[in-house]
RNA sequence: CGGGAUGUAGCGCAGCUGGUAGCGCACUUCGCUUGGGACGAAGGGGUCGCACGUUCGAACCGUGUCAUCCCGACCA
């Protein structure tokens, strides 16, 4: 390709809208355009970059025994009323009408129409297992889209599903996935972690993220993990042990219940002052809202609640705190008229309510008793507060807390979440009537499994990973092409000759070459390079006149002074090395 | 959903005490230049997001609407 044809149009600026590295160097290095909210064109170099993720990604789940198939981007709400996700899924899910008045949805995943197509097309115990899989743009309508293409809505995903005849089959098709996983992301140049994970709403019970770690903001989950055994986990999933904390209160002289005033003290903090206690013999009440009923959740007062564990631990499949004054309606709706700030479980009785583990080993603790400026001390379950009904792991873990399986102090990091794979079981095949006849010739639901891999999110991970001050420093395994070639003054016709041989060269030997011909000067020339990321330059400049031409590297910046023969020689044997 | 802000040329921005739109980059042509986003000259390109209103006159004032971005969603 002629540099002066390609598609390009890089940016002296960065675009003012973007606020992630990879938004801004996927702009203004002329890979993406916005279209519209969390949509992008994918122009030339960038859609050349996919395709290089998807035939990795292609032929690795092929030698992992998946076979490919494409679905419908459109489908019909029947399908996701078998599978009660219709009324599930919320306002994510892209819905429409057609011009008969049938009700659609754009796929932001397809569970259940692979399932369907599993179940016209496996009906006997010897076509199992199979794991068939599809490349497919997808919609998710996102509350906030942001971070380009890290989370847009119209998005390009690697979905597999697997169809095993029993636990045992599954358990074996998810190591083989996670294996294939593993392979894929180093193929891409990227290291990833695979963490165990919360399910969300595709439902099921064992599942996995692979992150790739992060620093910047650009990774939107925490990761904790355990230098010293191999646990680690997404902060929704992670558990830990916590250290040794006073929870008896008659420690501070709270040796029977005695209601008290607390002046403006709406928070822990104040309440811990004007009290002169540790927060750790606080009960803290936390009021939500989980699909659009009140739930109140206990906690030790020095630990947060993890939202995704409480939701899990009630069931629902949206939650949201409370506001103050949703809150301050609730203790009216009970008799009471405190504040917010001032909340407890005394007289809720008919309040869902769930506490955390923490929670069991409290005692003669501090509460709120939903009246403005007082607290109960003193207080223990089943005396002065009713007893607990549920308990549940509702915490979210912080660094410094214990490994649950080794016990040493967790570390926690930023992810990138480009793939994940879940164990379904029977969650699809059985509402959706999706069975086999097995040797008896009785039916049987699939065990289902199904694998993720955000394909277009995977190239916005890379360039977070590998760019610097200059611009994208793309993997050579996935980058848009492999090797520029820069005769720096065109008219000077030995420059203009030598890089019009080494291209010839590289291209014949089959390597992705860029022959920067444009009349610019050289500045212009080494930034855009810089800023589209060709893993390899060679700079035909004036040492040309000595036989010699510049081998750059884009990652190491390193620069080797060779001849033009040798230069393509190098480049053609480290190319053909890393693929 | 709540709050804040912004919509003027492909990108980044100015103009907004109302009088018919400008700068830098990009683009076209010519000259000059050629090792890290040169310079000069001449050009092309915009119903100022949209609608309604106020006015002799609106990019500018008012109302509404749409779009985009950011922050937050109360840890009691």
């Amino acid at each position: 390709m002629k540099m002066s044809k390609l598609f390009v149009q890089t940016l002296r600026e960065f675009p003012a809208d973007a606020d992630v590295i990879s938004h801004k160097l996927l702009a203004r290095a002329g890979f993406i355009r916005k279209l519209t909210s969390g949509c992008y064109n994918y122009l030339p170099l960038m859609w050349r970059v996919l395709k290089k993720i998807e035939n990795i990604v292609r032929e690795e789940m092929d030698s992992a025994g998946a076979q490919e198939l494409l679905t419908p981007f459109v489908q019909p709400k029947e399908l996701w009323e078998e599978s009660g996700r219709w009324e599930v899924y919320g306002k994510e899910l892209m819905r429409l009408s057609d011009r008969h008045n049938r009700e659609m949805c754009l796929g932001p995943t397809a569970e259940e129409v692979i399932t369907a197509v599993a179940r016209d097309g496996l009906k006997s115990y010897k076509q199992l297992p199979c794991n068939l899989y599809q490349i497919q743009e997808k919609f998710r309508d996102e509350v906030r889209p942001r971070y380009g293409l890290l989370r847009g809505r119209e998005f390009i995903m690697k979905d597999a599903y697997s169809f095993d005849l029993d636990q045992e089959g599954l358990d074996k098709e998810y190591k083989n996935m996670a294996n294939a996983y593993t392979r894929i992301f180093e193929r891409c140049g990227l290291e990833t972690k695979m963490v165990q994970s919360d399910s969300g709403a595709i439902g099921g019970s064992v599942s996995h993220e692979f992150m790739v770690i992060t620093t910047t903001d650009a990774g939107e989950n925490d990761v904790f993990y355990c230098d010293d055994c191999n646990y680690s986990a997404n902060s929704n999933h992670a558990i830990s042990n916590l250290p040794q904390a006073e929870t008896d209160g008659s420690k501070f002289g709270f040796t029977e219940p005695k209601v008290i005033d607390t002046p403006n003290t709406r928070t822990i903090e104040e309440l811990c002052e004007f009290l002169k206690i540790p927060s750790t013999i606080i009960l803290k009440s936390l009021v939500y809202i989980v699909d659009k009923k009140h739930v109140i959740a206990l906690i030790r007062a020095d630990k947060q609640v993890e939202e995704t564990k409480l939701m899990n631990a009630v069931g629902g499949i949206d939650i949201r705190i409370a506001s103050a004054a949703e809150i301050e309606e609730l203790m009216q709706n009970h008799g009471f008229n405190g504040i917010a700030g001032f909340i407890g479980p005394k007289g809720m009785d008919d309040v869902t309510i769930v506490a955390d583990n923490t929670v069991k080993d409290l005692k003669n603790f501090v509460v709120g008793i939903n009246e403005t400026d007082k607290h109960l001390v003193g207080a223990n379950f089943g005396k002065d507060i009713p007893e607990i009904k549920q308990y549940a792991d509702l915490r979210l873990v912080e660094a410094g807390e214990f490994c649950p399986e080794c016990g040493k102090p967790l570390k926690v990091t930023r992810g990138i979440e480009v793939g994940n794979i879940f164990q379904l079981g029977t969650k699809y095949s059985k509402p959706m009537n999706a069975v086999y006849l097995d040797k008896n010739g009785k039916a049987q639901p699939y065990v289902m499994g199904c694998y993720g891999i955000g394909i277009s999110r995977t190239a916005a991970a890379a360039v977070e990973r590998w760019h610097d001050d200059n611009g994208i420093a793309w993997p050579v395994q996935i980058a848009p092409y492999h090797v520029t070639i820069v005769p720096l003054n065109n008219n000077d016709e030995l420059q203009m000759k030598v890089a019009k041989e080494c291209y010839a060269k590289l291209l014949s030997a089959g390597i992705e070459a860029v022959l920067d011909d444009r009349d610019e000067r050289p500045g212009v020339k080494f930034k855009d390079a810089d800023l589209i990321g060709f893993p390899y330059r060679i700079t035909v400049g004036k040492t040309i006149v000595d036989g010699n031409v510049e081998l750059k590297t884009r990652k190491t910046n390193e620069v080797e002074t060779v001849t033009p023969e040798k230069a393509v020689e190098l480049v053609i044997n480290r190319i053909k090395e890393a693929i």
